[in-house]
DNA sequence: CGATATACGGATTCGGATTCCGATTCCGCT
DNA sequence: AGCGGAATCGGAATCCGAATCCGTATATCG
């Protein structure tokens, strides 16, 4: 008996996930949430049990695409939010980015939101979120822009309805976004 | 050819759908939305064909039941909330109610989240609560609670976003609401 | 080049929503 | 009160799509 679990996997199996991985993110993104296990077999140039072997329920194909549009919320954080000066502006850079992703995937969004109940990201990528977002708002307590009691819980919630109220469309999240961090300033 | 469109409906099928819509108000909020037509069905002392025959499709049943849920909103907003006499205790009162709501009926608001993407009220309902919405505001705007500029739009985001944190269970929604007044007062 | 552990494909199984239709029940009328 | 027939009823049958199973094909290792 051959120690299974430290094998590398086979590079075609590595190439066939890689393929429907991104089949799937193609499909969902173009026809929400509709998309059936077959057509992204098919799409990937697969049959359905290998789509099964890599991601063995539907559910945990979305979460697959979800943490790849988490990961790229991530790197846009860092690389673009972060170097804004103003924390207002780090802030709200970082809610458009998520309103924005939101609004273009809503197929994702909706399946992942069906499936999961819930659009947060979670291990390392959600752990790295949380890190970046405890780092503004430090910055925004020692500028005061943020009022003193303003914890990652709240961004986190905020962030929360601003996917919400982009993926269904129920308003204008830029304005939103304008509300919800007015209601973090300082008390006059 | 009498006129089949002005005949009332017969008693016992009237009977059936309010035993069904009770029914699937009792399933739901105990079970989420993992109930099943036939479950429904069952508890109603009906079978599935009668069920189809008055909503006919999942999605409609539960868009029946959501009704009555925004409708007993509706009704706690006139007496419960419009009488408190500041307005940001109005709009606090009507949140929380909302959050409320979708927080003890986790299951409800998730199957009408998953089946139409979107929680809020459409038809009479939708416009008294709107309605609704436009009293407090003026008051708001009237006696200084508010900046000029809030449209009930916002109201209706906001509303949004409590509904989704508070069924997702992303965070404190009491919190929040303090945070959307909180951006919603007249700038310093 | 075998040997064999893995991966592949797609027919098949399974669960649950929706449809269909013969049996039954109410309503309007005489 | 009793009749005709339209509207309902019930639940078996159908349909659709996720998930499983297993014989076949292929990469990897010695």
């Amino acid at each position: 008996m051959s120690n299974a679990a430290s094998r590398r996997p086979r590079t075609d199996a590595e190439r066939n996930r890689g393929r429907v991985l991104h089949a799937a993110t193609e499909l969902f993104a173009q026809h929400g949430d509709q998309v059936q296990m077959a057509d992204v077999a098919k799409a990937a140039g697969v049959g359905v049990g290998t789509v099964y072997r890599h991601f063995p329920t539907r559910q945990a194909l979305i979460e697959a695409v979800a943490e790849q549009r988490f990961a790229e919320i991530l790197r846009y954080a860092r690389e673009e939010c972060l170097a804004r000066s103003d924390t207002r502006q780090a802030l709200a850079c970082f809610f458009a980015r998520i309103g924005r992703v939101h609004e273009e995937g809503r197929g994702v969004s909706g399946a992942i939101e069906a499936a999961l109940g819930d659009t947060e990201p979670r291990g390392q990528v959600g752990a790295d979120l949380l890190a970046i977002g405890e780092e503004m708002l430090d910055r925004g307590r020692s500028d005061g822009t943020l009022r003193a009691d303003v914890k990652v819980a709240d961004l986190y919630m905020i962030a929360g309805a601003v996917a919400a109220i982009s993926r269904n469309a129920v308003g204008d999240w830029h304005r939103f976004i304008d509300i919800a961090l007015d209601g973090l300033q300082p008390r006059p």
